[in-house]
DNA sequence: TATTCATTTCAAAATGAATTGAATATTATT
DNA sequence: AATAATATTCAATTCATTTTGAAATGAATA
């Protein structure tokens, strides 16, 4: 007995693996999505963390029920994250997959590409409004002058945070 | 001289404080986007934020150039938040608006409507798939054992971790 | 050289979240 | 009560992002 996939028949312990490994998918998806990532991003890589053998980008895109664009483009990024393995057997065409089961990769990811750009960029925009101060009416200016030095106080303690984080976390 | 908004002649104070307002509010929305939020909501936190008086819904539409719904939605949202402070004058219509200065209940919004939700219910869904393990080969099972336990790692490392951050920003 | 197979590319379609604004509701004033 | 001023709601729209899939590429084999 089991469920059929295509002509096969299969049994109860490769029933099992393909529900975790959908649920992984499906798991890697939401935090991928928190992150501001595309979903499919983590469902491919929950997908290979939960596959005890590597994976090739059709067998991804068939478990999956994605496209190829989105197979390749996803395995693209992941691997330029490091947070996937790509690797070609001796004289084989196909390209198998693996996770690399390391946190710090995510982490990095979001610190470094997506958190501290825009830190810098702010806190570069918000300088420059200092300059602007003069310019201002003599009561908006000390109110103005507390908001900004505010802000830039969040800034530092931000930036000083993040190492730590990433200490912690890699 | 200067800027000529609707059919008042503004001088250089104003522009200049009406300069750094659209410039906080664009900072914020970006922020606020990194962090899955509308940007709406941050430029108005940011308008509210570089702005020496409370400021009614209406101001609000017209500087921000929003929609009323837009605003009203993240008014409400903001003062959910108590990131904004709603305040009605003994005997006025409308509603003043003005930025808390608190870093705490951005932190907070995050991790506590984002993230933490989110961690709580993936740590229980991977659980839930420790119980499928016993109906794994033996091979698989070691294998998907270790990965289940060091996803399990991941979740418990964060949630130690969140408690440090809100006590460090908040 | 021709063919096959795995992969990539990219224009177009689908998706879904944010925004709009007219209709409705609420609240103060006459 | 009637009117006027604010504020909210929500169906429809807009818009950015993601996904699709057919065509192009290019490496390995015949």
């Amino acid at each position: 007995m089991g469920l059929t996939v295509g002509p096969l028949e299969l049994n109860t312990s490769d029933t099992s693996l393909l529900f975790i490994q959908r649920e992984m998918a499906d798991i890697f998806a939401d935090l991928s999505d928190l992150f501001g990532n595309p979903s499919s991003l983590g469902s491919i890589y929950g997908l290979l963390f939960a596959s005890p053998e590597p994976l090739s980008m059709e067998e991804i895109v068939e478990r999956l029920e994605i496209s190829s664009g989105t197979a390749s483009q996803g395995l693209r990024r992941l691997v330029e994250l490091q947070a996937v393995l790509p690797r070609k057997e001796e004289g084989e065409r196909v390209t198998r997959y693996s996770a690399k089961l390391e946190l710090r990769p995510f982490v990095q990811m979001f610190l470094k590409q997506q958190l501290m750009p825009r830190l810098e960029q702010s806190t570069t925009r918000i300088a420059a409004l200092e300059g602007k101060l003069p310019k201002l009416s003599e009561e908006n200016r000390s109110v103005i002058k507390t908001r900004l030095g505010r802000a830039s106080k969040w800034h530092r303690r931000a930036k000083t945070f993040i190492p730590i984080i990433r200490r912690f976390l890699g």
